[in-house]
DNA sequence: CTATTTACGAAACTCATAGTATCGTAACTT
DNA sequence: AAGTTACGATACTATGAGTTTCGTAAATAG
């Protein structure tokens, strides 16, 4: 999308003004959300013109999406393999619940979402880079743990990224409550009483971790 | 807030007017979103001056919220109790989601949630009318169960409330997959497994009801 | 019946902002 | 040196939320 050909013609891109206008984005996106971002505000906080964003992001919603996601892209954990289910869930998601409450990216992630609704182009790239590689990485997760023999072949992994990603979505979203530490743990820890074996075998609880569990 | 006093003087508001503006709105919510929806439309389309609107709701999003409320408000379930906790989620949940997905809701859901996070007055309305209510009756459910002992005295609620609802915004939301009955059925029998007591006794499944499981 | 008060629909208005167009200039390739 | 593309600045268009004005309608008070 912002791709050139090797063989360039005129002036090339700038790419300290493509970082300044990145920069300014996430910047006044965390001032003042998505609709208090004005692309006047943005084009001169950055020192660049208005055209220059227009030449290279299509819409304001487009360049906050990527915006955010440039701001992001800094140090992701990248497939933790902690050898228990446990360990890589709560491995996924505490950095990412802490980064969440580090700034005010709920109202930030909150437009994205109402975007997506209406603009499927939108709705493309937010799901592809914000909402798969997550759940990419917790299916993995699961599906080592299923190797392993930690969890029943059969579990229904859709269902179970739902319910380890919605109910962090919805503190997120509805505020009520803190996206604390413990939260993101009592939900891993739901969600594993909820998907291990019926029988439990003899392996019940210890809090740390727990090695190789075998299903019936 | 609509309140008006009993002697009133001059000409009484026009109950008409208040009908066809809620109605005109929500339908146009529905046809175009919240973003789409222009009060100069909802006005023409309900027959009323846009300074009828503004008399009455201080802005779009107020009145929106109040039109979807209304809405709404035909044929609420009204506290289920079907004798299993099981059952008093399913009469919760199930018809909400049927709902959900007879008309593009999430979007206008969406745009109320993206509000409430800037706007405190709308928040405080929003979660008052959408949000509180529901959380309330799972949460008297949730009571109930634990009156009955089939699920343990120090169950976290709030925990559990986040487990139920979390998953069903997240799909409303983020549309990865329908919200289809099987999802919510899904749901309550994770979450059950999730909290009910940890040796768990011989009951074990029948997908039917389940009657009074004594914990230990 | 008349005066007073409040609501009404219509229409013109202000103001903010997303997105476009124009312009003269800068930085590159051939 | 010529051609091409990007740049910053600025003026512009279009849309829509919210306000104001106006003449009129529907009520109450006396």
């Amino acid at each position: 999308m912002t791709e050139r050909s090797v063989a360039q013609r005129g002036r090339p891109r700038s790419e300290k003004a493509r970082l300044a206008i990145l920069a300014a984005t996430t910047e006044v996106l965390l001032e003042r959300g998505l609709a208090g971002t004005s692309m006047d505000v943005v084009a001169g906080r950055a020192g660049v013109g208005k055209a220059t964003i227009y030449r290279w992001w299509p819409t304001k919603e487009a360049l906050a999406l990527e915006a955010l996601y440039h701001s992001w892209a800094v140090a992701v954990p990248d497939e933790p393999d902690t050898g228990s289910l446990r360990g890589d869930l709560a491995a996924l998601l505490l950095p990412w619940a802490r980064r969440l409450r580090t700034q005010p990216y709920g109202r930030i992630v909150a437009a994205f979402i109402t975007e997506a609704q209406t603009n499927s182009e939108f709705e493309k790239e937010y799901h592809a880079r914000f909402v798969r590689p997550r759940r990419e990485q917790a299916r993995a997760a699961i599906g080592r743990a299923a190797v392993r023999g930690e969890i029943p072949a059969g579990t229904n992994v859709e269902l179970t990224l739902d319910l380890l990603y919605g109910p962090l979505y919805h503190r997120l979203l509805h505020r009520h409550a803190p996206l604390s530490d413990r939260f993101v743990t009592d939900i891993v820890d739901a969600v594993l009483r909820a998907i291990r074996p019926e029988r439990p075998a003899v392996m019940v609880r210890a809090r740390g971790d727990h090695n190789r569990v075998r299903t019936p």
